[in-house]
DNA sequence: TTGCTTCTAACGGTTTCTGGTGATGCAAAA
DNA sequence: TTTTGCATCACCAGAAACCGTTAGAAGCAA
């Protein structure tokens, strides 16, 4: 029998030994290779191949949503379940849009794994149960969650250096004539940067940043 | 041969799942029960026992900090694993004075949780490298670290009811006219709070408060 | 009863952030 | 070569946050 093949990417070593020791008990399932980050993910991919890569959003360097656009761009077509600890309606839409075919969240039961792989295998989707909750009630409750979804194209992963910078600064809880000094730049350089950053991550304040900037491990 | 029993809490299942398939190869280690937050591990030790208990820090309702206090408190002899996502010195510092064994990163490998089960089992410490590393290093570099150590008891799950609802509406991005209107106070009690949480969880500002909740998993 | 904590509220003042707009130089891409 | 994106800087006005301090009411516990 052929064995499905598996990659686990997330920065958790904890969490790939755990998932491949859930998958070990399965016979049709083999994991053949697992990475920390989203560097690793492109470089492994680059000169090996897996049907099915579970792939983590948070993950420093290079974050999953980075991982699936660079996917998108060079016409890899890989089947992906995304995990995430955050059951997050946009997060979900934007992963779906840039061509993820399963969404499991980390709160979910192991046996649920095994289910995903089968079932995104099959060319099916496949989603953990309280996920399907927040999609339906996403439908159902009202209309305005259009306006949840990003109007540009995506709104992850688009920060420039200098931004990532400066946002990295915000989160130690520098002011801005703090950060000025830290980047040897002016104040309303710095000011220009987090307003750019406010209306690019479509937050209110620096506390949406740093929250954006938690889910995504800038910090 | 007597078998080591463990007791695994954590508020995603599937690292619960996972931890228990990496254990199960374990002939000397038996899983005897799990919980998904520190009310139930609570629940649990009131009428059961484990040899060990390993204990995320971020759960909700009542988050591991609080799950040790309460061991200390009644004084229950509970030999505990801490997991975290979160090397962080001032935590660590936190968690070994109120009666945490051993510290485990989650970026750290399957093999070191037995490892760290069978260490803290025979009455030993255990610590993973990355976290004996910033230990080390927060001796070494200077003394300033002193200045790290929290002066009052716990500052960890030491807000009040109302000031966790604060909490909860600045991380919503709220601003303090939001808040008042939300919670039907005025905006003078708002900022109070607010000045409260700033001093007693010791951060700057409001993306210290954000930060503090993310980690401790109030959002 | 007394002391402690929590929640509530207020005042005055300073600092910082946020929104809007505009502009320049540079480098890479189309 | 023109365009686009990025980083830089500036000015202004209003909004919001931050700081220090004080204080009454309610409830709980020693």
């Amino acid at each position: 029998m052929r064995k499905i093949k598996v990659h686990i990417a997330d920065d958790h070593q904890l969490l790939i030994d755990g998932i491949e020791a859930v998958l070990s008990s399965e016979e049709n399932i083999e994991v053949v290779g697992s990475s920390l980050n989203g560097e690793d993910v492109l470089n492994w991919f680059a000169s090996n191949e897996a049907d099915i890569l579970i792939l983590d959003i948070n993950m420093p360097k290079i974050d999953g949503i980075a991982v699936l656009q660079s996917f998108l761009k060079n016409g890899i077509q890989q089947k992906v379940i995304v995990l995430s600890s955050y059951d997050d309606t946009k997060l979900i839409k934007e992963v779906l849009k840039i061509g993820a075919s399963g969404f499991l969240a980390k709160k979910c039961a192991g046996e649920h794994i095994v289910e995903a792989i089968n079932d995104v295998y099959c060319d099916k989707q496949y989603f953990s149960e309280s996920i399907k909750d927040k999609l339906l009630s996403t439908f159902t409750n009202n209309l305005s969650s259009i306006d949840e979804i990003p109007k540009g194209s995506s709104f992850f992963s688009s920060l420039t250096p200098r931004e990532t910078d400066v946002l990295k600064l915000i989160c130690k809880q520098f002011n801005s004539k703090e950060i000025s000094i830290a980047l040897h730049i002016s104040t309303n350089t710095v000011e220009t940067h987090r307003k750019n950053l406010i209306n690019k991550l479509k937050v209110k304040n620096v506390v949406g940043l740093a929250i954006y900037a938690m889910k995504n491990n800038i910090v």
